[in-house]
DNA sequence: TTAAACTTTCAGAAATTACTGAAACTTCAG
DNA sequence: CTGAAGTTTCAGTAATTTCTGAAAGTTTAA
């Protein structure tokens, strides 16, 4: 595990960048590890190229299994843990969107559910409550839309969003077909 | 400032979710606050809405601002400052996205960027420069197709979303047309 | 079984982040 | 000007989050 500049600065800004990412410091730095490193690595390693506890590192691994972004791995003769990044650059990304549509929206949305069964009791909460339609049906929306996104095959997807705003022409396109029809 | 039990709820829940959307707890329910209330409110209401102190909620305004949430408006004979949301439910999820963007990745965009610029010294960090370049291309990839996507009128946006997977057919069909010609 | 090699847990310490409240600052009417 | 009505700042404190390290737990080879 011989750390060098530039794979230092790229780790230390995951670590930086973590909390923003949904996670802590150490985890960010961890995660980037795995991320940069050719070979799987042992909790132990990850301890030493770090400089945090072996506990530290227990626990972050913890953490991003329940992100569903790292994979155990053995050797053979060898009774350590390995760990690597689960799945590609492109999976990773799929993931973090899709925990953090968890974390950050669905708690939500099961929210104003609930409060939307409720009748108003007086002007204001009328006045509250449509807003909460609003964000509801917003958030609904963009949380289906996504989930369709992510059904799609990476490639498609690849060439969707390479096509950027010209999509929007193509729907015109179709719309005028639809109504030649 | 009357709050009732649904409308606090709601401004808890803002509250304990804060963190996760990219603020604080007091934040995040002086933001939920704001944009459930049919009137615009005083830092004062906020600070005993909320049970915080006044200087928290100047802090509180502060942050909003530079998320581009809030809006201040001025009442005749009032020297006070009202403070109301800034724009309509999809603006707010524009906003927060793109500036969440901004915190999120263009910093990361930029170190990948300087990082992929020196040629790697050895081994490790050659790997480490192809992981790079694959996570560069990715976030240009989604950053640009984002910035895209928020240029269309709230209106195309909808119609896209709610076209949802469907826009995979609407691609294919585009291939074969231009196939034939 | 045993014990070595490893992993996990968790109480308490350390580090970080958020909040208060008083003082400083700003604005404006008289 | 002056001072009243407001806003902002920030040092110190409170609350929260993260980290450590030792103890408990697990697995496996012999």
């Amino acid at each position: 595990m011989i750390i060098t500049d530039k794979i230092e600065s790229f780790v230390m800004h995951c670590g930086e960048m973590g909390s923003r990412w949904g996670f802590n410091r150490t985890v960010g730095q961890m995660y980037g590890l795995l991320v940069i490193s050719k070979e799987p690595l042992s909790a132990i390693q990850i301890s030493e190229a770090l400089n945090i506890s072996r506990g530290n590192v227990s626990m972050g691994i913890k953490e991003l299994q329940s992100w569903r972004l790292v994979q155990v791995q053995h050797k053979p003769k060898d009774r350590k843990e390995y760990y690597s990044p689960a799945g590609s650059i492109w999976e990773m990304a799929i993931r973090v969107f899709e925990e953090r549509r968890k974390r950050e929206v669905d708690p939500t949305l099961s929210l104003l559910r609930d409060n939307l069964l409720n009748e108003p009791a007086n002007e204001e909460e009328q006045y509250a409550q449509v807003k909460m339609h609003e964000i509801h049906e917003l958030l609904e929306t963009i949380t289906h839309w996504a989930s369709e996104l992510q059904s799609m095959s990476p490639d498609k997807l690849n060439t969707l969003m390479k096509l950027g705003a010209g999509v929007s022409k193509v729907i015109d396109i179709k719309d005028k077909l639809l109504k030649n029809n």
